[in-house]
DNA sequence: GTCAGTGCTGACCGATCGGTCAGGTTACGG
DNA sequence: CCGTAACCTGACCGATCGGTCAGCACTGAC
């Protein structure tokens, strides 16, 4: 077949996507993406320049979500920026589990990216959100757990994730409800 | 020299903690940690079987304090079950900062480790340790949020931790309170 | 003194890594 | 019906991976 598939690169997307994910960037090499994908490793670089490039095409949209989180709730303070920068968090997390593990676990572990080096500086802007601009220390450290905490726990690999059902609702919810009884917002 | 150094073993495990920790398992070589020692890669595999007994010998005694943990807490129930594993939990992870990020980020996505598949098992104990043995699963998901977070936050990389001044007591103390917040277990 | 054994080195191994390249096959515009 | 460009392959590259091995330097026991 001659151009039977540019879908092929959806594929190779979609592949890497879950092989990243469950077994990190570094250990994951371009033929087992091809081989589970069912293409050759020249094809994959073809429409890849490089592994890295694989690697960034897949975290760009969560980069964009996660600007587009800070855009909605700066104009927002107190009580209200924390219940919406939880909330959205949350949500983000839910929609992007599988690239979650990619930036919060293979990223910070690279030799420094110079195209996604803004992005220290958004999670430093979502500490903010999260404490509800305050500068306690103590906060800030709340904060960071309940950042960490939901992005892992969303990203979970053993199926029958982490609520007992493993329905998406109970993780939802719990993980809002206790984000923001450990912020220290009652609710 | 010829009877010199079995320091060098300890130097050994001193890096690979230090190294796998920052860069990963897998995007660490042994040749990266034997230059980082200072010895030929022969001589680390001298001390070392192979990569895998490296990782083993770092891991084991946070193995082995998770056991004690869970011991510990095993004949305790309600508030200071909860009290008790929060504060023990912290304190470990302070302790064991950069074999947390081996526990949480590399060994998960290893092919099956057969002598630490009682692992998975303990994580479940010590989410039910963190419920107060409670089996409602949004308990769980706020369980799970807690575990994840402390363990992420503690082994933060970059410097200037995630407090403001990075005191170690601002560190612990802020995420037992959290934590317990978050449990809801009130202050 | 010598000899067994510990600690270590450099040279080397096959496998696999990310990546390149020449060329083959098909689809489409002219 | 032909040429160009898109799509893809297999063969190949140098580098590096984890790991082995023969042998050297030195120590302590006898």
């Amino acid at each position: 077949m001659a151009r039977p598939s540019a879908a092929l690169r959806g594929r190779i997307l979609d592949s890497s996507r879950r092989l990243f994910s469950e077994r990190g960037y570094e250990a994951t090499s371009l033929q087992e993406i091809a081989s589970d994908v069912g293409c050759s490793k020249a094809a994959l670089l073809y429409h890849f320049k490089n592994k890295d490039a694989l690697l960034a095409e897949l975290l760009t949209p969560v980069g964009q979500r996660l600007a587009e989180l800070l855009e909605k709730v700066a104009p927002l303070d107190g009580e209200e920026l924390v219940r919406t920068t939880v909330n959205d968090l949350v949500n983000s997390a839910l929609e992007y589990r599988l690239e979650i593990r990619l930036l919060f676990e293979d990223l910070p572990r690279l030799p420094a990216r110079p195209e996604l080096n803004l992005l220290p500086d958004s999670t430093e802007r979502l500490l903010d959100c999260l404490t509800g601009r305050s500068r306690d220390p103590r906060a800030r450290v709340a904060a960071s757990m309940v950042l960490a905490g939901v992005a892992l726990t969303v990203s979970a690999r053993d199926e029958a994730p982490v609520g007992g059902d493993g329905s998406d609702a109970d993780l939802r919810h719990g993980l809002v409800e206790a984000a923001l009884r450990a912020l220290g917002q009652d609710l």
